[in-house]
DNA sequence: AATTAATTCAACCGCACGGTT
DNA sequence: GAACCGTGCGGTTGAATTAAT
């Protein structure tokens, strides 16, 4: 017997969700939580596939996303992930709260590639491409670098590594280029340890966070909840819809709040 | 103002992996 | 151990938007 396909690919909607699509899918995680996604559109009454129902709400419809372009910041730790971690983008996405892989993946293809690019530097090695077609000449045609061509070359004998390629950072050459490739911090260096698996999980610094007041389930100690109601709390107080002050017993406050919040974007888009 | 080209990003697809039976 | 299932991941596509001509 073969793989059963992810949904039944009859009567299913593709393309493009509704505000009316939006809202079903959330009053339905809302009043029941993330469950088997294959059972969530039959039972929030919507023609799509369980992917695809999981895709429009980790990507678009959670309320804890941020919203708008990366920050310097952002994009810099970006950059220092992906020296480290390659394409796994889950990984990256999980360092930066509010953002999402496919977030990420984006931005990295439309922005960032082209900034290292335009540096000198290239986005797949994070070696300079000076040496990167040094390495190469040899072995690969000019079309299999193709990125090459659109590299100034006015950049290249001041390029600099991964890391500093971008924003304030560049100021910082008195250092050795190696030394330059690693701005991280020592709590970003716990991290990606543990993120490449050999190390434990870092702790977090919930000190410094605005916890909600009553999120008696937080364990400080190892920097989770261990309730799903005080997480979804504290995540929806995070969250850009303009709600910060209720608990989670005030989702129906909530809930309209998203309503509207889909309802002005319905008409802007109009 | 109309057309074309380039860019952006939401969404889709296929595959892989881990858990369960 | 094999088969099945649910989910997550990364690559890719294509519609919508913006910029250039």
């Amino acid at each position: 017997m073969g793989r059963q396909p992810c949904c039944d690919k009859q009567g299913v909607k593709k393309g493009p969700w509704t505000a009316e699509e939006d809202t079903k899918l959330i009053n339905f995680i809302l009043t029941n939580g993330q469950c088997c996604w294959r059972a969530v559109p039959k039972l929030a009454g919507l023609r799509r596939c369980g992917k695809s129902c999981r895709l429009r709400w980790t990507n678009y419809l959670r309320p804890d996303l941020k919203r708008g372009l990366l920050s310097e910041d952002e994009e810099q730790l970006v950059i220092d992930l992906h020296a480290r971690l390659g394409n796994r983008w889950s990984k990256i996405a999980s360092r930066l709260p509010g953002r999402t892989d496919n977030e990420i993946k984006n931005h990295w293809n439309t922005h960032i590639k082209k900034k290292l690019i335009k540096r000198g530097i290239d986005p797949v090695t994070h070696e300079p491409l000076q040496k990167v077609h040094q390495d190469t000449k040899t072995t690969s045609s000019p079309e299999e670098h193709s990125s090459l061509s659109e590299v100034n070359n006015d950049s290249l004998p001041q390029m600099e590594t991964c890391t500093n390629a971008i924003g304030s950072s560049e100021e910082n050459s008195s250092s050795s280029p190696h030394e330059n490739c690693s701005t991280l911090s020592s709590d970003d260096e716990k991290l990606l340890s543990y993120l490449l698996g050999d190390d434990e999980p870092p702790l977090v610094d919930t000190l410094s966070w605005e916890l909600p007041n009553d999120a008696q389930n937080f364990n400080r100690d190892i920097g989770v909840f261990t309730s799903w109601d005080d997480c979804a709390t504290w995540l929806f107080d995070c969250q850009d819809f303009g709600v910060q002050d209720f608990g989670f017993d005030r989702f129906n406050e909530f809930e309209m709040s998203v309503l509207d919040t889909l309802e002005a974007s319905n008409i802007q888009q109009k």
